[in-house]
DNA sequence: TATATTTGCTTAATCGATTAAGCAAATATA
DNA sequence: TATATTTGCTTAATCGATTAAGCAAATATA
């Protein structure tokens, strides 16, 4: 077998006559270390490709350098974008992730914040699943003293860090486009309102129509998981209303191009008889025909704070933490499903 | 702070007057243990909520119970559904596995590697990014004795493990397809042939237009990075040539859309003009319009299929393996750019 | 009944790296 | 010159779990 004996500090120790450790701390540069020594020791070290047992010292450390990160799925670009941000922060910081989906599934989810406890994982990044309400697995974490920083699917009352966005003022914005475009009767396709974000975009629908003096219809509100197949769904049941919309705000791109589907498929044109709206700036949304409007997230800067959230608890001394709330302003890219 | 002190072995090793040794070997049915001091151990950790320190047993074992997973991006449907079904695999043989994306960058590729090779992982499941020629950084896996398992983007000469699908019969199925609805001009826009894929896509193809007494012209094939943005140059590319191609295959979705985008753009008709064929089966190829068709490359089985295959390195001894080249058959999924 | 085997544990070493404690030599200070 | 401090290392314990070796008691076998 190819697989030679491992390094370790010992063999280096005796190559140079000198004590274990002696060679861990020149390796750290300890003040205590003369430079000649050190420089020995580094050189040794190159010339027998000595990989520290990253094993060994974490369990004297007692951290991993793992950081956990929890989504629903990766192949959106939004949680792919937001996860790569967060690798370049953490890994220049000394720390590799391990990546979990929950594929919205809350059982998934659960076993998937055993599984990183259980990895020893040094805190613990995280949205959370379509599927989650009950939000005990979550405690646990707290109650094991492991950081836990949580972003878009997460805002609660946890009591623990959050960054996401504006999702109520998003919500605003949205309605306040399409008055500007002469819309009156502007429905919702939103998620369930006992996610927080969903919630958030319910509420700023709702107030944002207030404040434009418009009608609230509840059967204009609709709550789903916003896959595809319910946006399909949803907007054939708008179209059999007897008072059609003029606008749709979808709260998820998913869901939007299922509605565009079926707008395209009954020959509705948008956005001359129906405005479309999406949620989230997913790369397809400028691909399809219309091209669909949406908000923009933020992925990048979103993955950069949870990052730099979670190395903050991580190197700072409990006493001086305090919690954060980033909240991010999202952007209206306007496409052709609402000109 | 919140963090009580960790249970050990030890701390139910004191609650029941016997050894950490006993307590260890109980936990895993040794069959040297007693069935009532297993009762009891069992008992008791969980009313502790012992949870093992999965550092230490690492650390004595010699394996960490981690995979290591390299991806060019998770943001395509194909990968992310690649790593759910290894990840079910991995994980019901004791396995976590760490995602890491290479973003389609060599250097980043490398810079994967060390850090998985750092993070001791017991092996390495890969999918190569498009820049890389060199394989040096994979020779170096090899030669550590870490088991490597290649899928997708990775056929080659190192003599590792591959699981894949058959590219050449692929090209070969397209090209039957489009012949069939009249096609004689047939483009291909494919992506470099330094990756082994790639190359089988284009001797595929270059065999089946021979096959079927097409004439070869080589300003109908196309290498290129296979993004949106090159499907939509190399499309113009196309349209712009005195004798425009009659169909257009595309080795990858993603530059497929690009092509369709600039035929719609450019009021082409497909299919009735240019037949268009895709490969990869992205979920947007059924949700464009018109819809691509496409060749499903059976995601699923390619990950159980990958994550299998090191399983089995890893249980079985070194003696016994020998090296599986998987190639599974595609399918072609036709839809309306074809029809 | 005498010996062999099995059962059920304990003891002690180990996986590598880290670190508190300590010691001798070198250097600084009074 | 005598004492204090600093420098540069070593020694030994430690992080928890695992496991080879071994021992006494219980049981099986001749």
């Amino acid at each position: 077998m190819a697989n030679k004996k491992r390094i370790t500090i010992k063999d280096i120790a005796n190559e140079l006559n000198i004590s274990p450790a002696a060679v861990s701390k020149a390796m750290h540069n300890d003040s205590r270390i003369s430079d000649k020594t050190k420089r020995a020791v580094k050189r040794v070290a190159k010339e027998l490709d000595y990989q520290p047992n990253h094993l060994a010292s974490a369990l004297r450390k007692g951290k991993s350098n793992l950081v956990g990160v929890i989504v629903p799925k990766t192949n959106s670009n939004f949680f792919s974008s937001v996860i790569e941000s967060m690798e370049n922060v953490l890994n220049k910081a000394g720390y590799n992730i391990i990546i979990t989906q929950s594929n919205e599934s809350f059982e998934k989810e659960c076993k998937n914040i055993d599984t990183l406890l259980f990895t020893q994982v040094d805190g613990i990044i995280a949205s959370m699943a379509n599927e989650t309400v009950d939000l005990s697995h979550y405690e646990k974490i707290k109650s094991k003293g492991i950081p836990l920083v949580l972003f878009d699917r997460g805002e609660n009352d946890l009591n623990v860090d959050y960054v996401g966005i504006n999702d109520y003022d998003s919500s605003h914005v949205i309605v306040k486009h399409l008055v500007e475009k002469g819309c009156k009767r502007i429905a919702h396709i939103g998620g369930y309102r006992r996610t927080r974000i969903f919630n958030n975009r319910i509420r700023g629908y709702v107030d944002a129509l207030k404040k434009h003096n418009l009608p609230i219809d509840n059967g204009l509100i609709i709550e789903s998981s916003l896959t595809l197949e319910d946006g399909r769904r949803e907007m054939q049941n708008l179209l059999n209303l007897q008072n059609r919309p003029d606008a749709v705000y979808v709260a998820s791109d998913y869901a939007a191009l299922g509605a565009l589907q079926v707008l395209n498929e009954n020959k509705i044109n948008v956005p001359d008889s129906i405005r479309l709206i999406g949620f989230g700036n997913e790369p397809f949304t400028s691909l399809v025909s219309p091209s669909i409007t949406s908000i923009a997230q933020h992925s990048k800067e979103i993955g950069r704070i949870a990052a730099e959230t979670f190395l903050q608890h991580a190197t700072k001394d409990i006493l001086k933490q305090s919690l954060n709330k980033i909240i991010l302003d999202a952007e209206l890219i306007v496409r052709d499903s609402s000109k």
